[in-house]
DNA sequence: AGGCGATGTTTTAGGCTTATAATAACTCGG
DNA sequence: CCGAGTTATTATAAGCCTAAAACATCGCCT
């Protein structure tokens, strides 16, 4: 039976230690996944597309919104998607639209708003990259089965909620 | 049973628009699990200690390595562990030196390299972190249990491997 | 209508990161 | 010994990213 941090914090120090060093143990390998996978993305797209990981994880959220939302997302919307900071957004946005993959106009409803969307362009950028980038997944991912893969899936979903809901109480 | 995409490259095209999109799912979520948890380290460093990220990991870094290499690292050796460019690196450890956490000299055989290691101060910077740092994460990965976690801890190593051994190739 | 807090975006300053090119020092075959 | 290739590091240019502050607009309340 595995002990509850929450239920238990008074639990003999060595248990502590232990369960530390195999937590730090787990992120470390996780990082060093995506780490390394990112890395291998990020110079297919350099080599293969001439394009920024960034710039493809945008058009890509843009198309993925897509039958939600069919005229575009707002900027804050966006950013929330990509979990990055409106700031960073901007440029972001700003050389994309330099590049005329993608659109940016005012809102009439709301003139504080901006809303991004695919130029045709963009469309056609991205259609060209999608199946490199899920062939490259692919061949990173060859060795885990699809059991793994599922039971990957559904710890990571484990953890994410568990790190956004721990509140950062440090005593 | 699960098809391996090694012996089998030309099962039914609906298999591999299956397969690729659960990876994706896979992919995204792990990305999303690591944007959260280095999100949250982050601010807990900058709030708690003024400090960013990639300084800890250095000084973590230098700090594990020192029971293999008392005297230091060098900075190749250094950007390796952190996986990240050599150029990078340079900027990074010369905050450092500024802020007299890490030294760095030139090593006398080769005077090429120059070994990175640990000051006194660094060492006690580190010291303070630590346990908060260890503290967050438990904090974090609360709800995972220990076979969840050491199931996770097989699996990415599983991918780890998997997405190192890939080879980029593009048909 | 006017003010006021909330929301959406950009700006700013600084740091992180990469890729590429340049510089310096090592090694080793001839 | 000396030059060719290799390895270690730094410089440079561009882009990514964050936090905090500034600015603009909205919605609402009186």
């Amino acid at each position: 039976m595995t002990t509850s941090i929450r239920s238990d914090p008074l639990r003999p120090r060595v248990d502590h230690e232990l369960e530390e060093r195999s937590i730090l143990r787990t992120w470390l390998r996780m990082l060093a996944c995506t780490n390394i996978i990112e890395g291998r993305v990020r110079g297919a797209l350099r080599e293969k597309f001439d394009t920024t990981l960034p710039r493809f994880d945008l058009l890509a959220q843009l198309d993925a919104a897509s039958c939600d939302a069919p005229s575009g997302l707002t900027m804050s919307e966006l950013s929330r998607r990509l979990m990055v900071t409106n700031g960073n957004l901007t440029g972001l946005v700003d050389r994309l639209v330099r590049e005329g993959l993608v659109a940016r106009v005012s809102s009439p409803p709301d003139r504080r708003a901006q809303i991004v969307s695919l130029t045709s362009a963009g469309k056609a950028a991205l259609n060209a990259m999608t199946p490199d980038h899920a062939l490259w997944l692919r061949n990173m991912f060859q060795d885990l089965t699809e059991a793994d893969r599922r039971h990957l899936y559904t710890l990571l979903g484990k953890l994410k909620r568990s790190a956004q809901v721990a509140t950062e109480w440090t005593p």
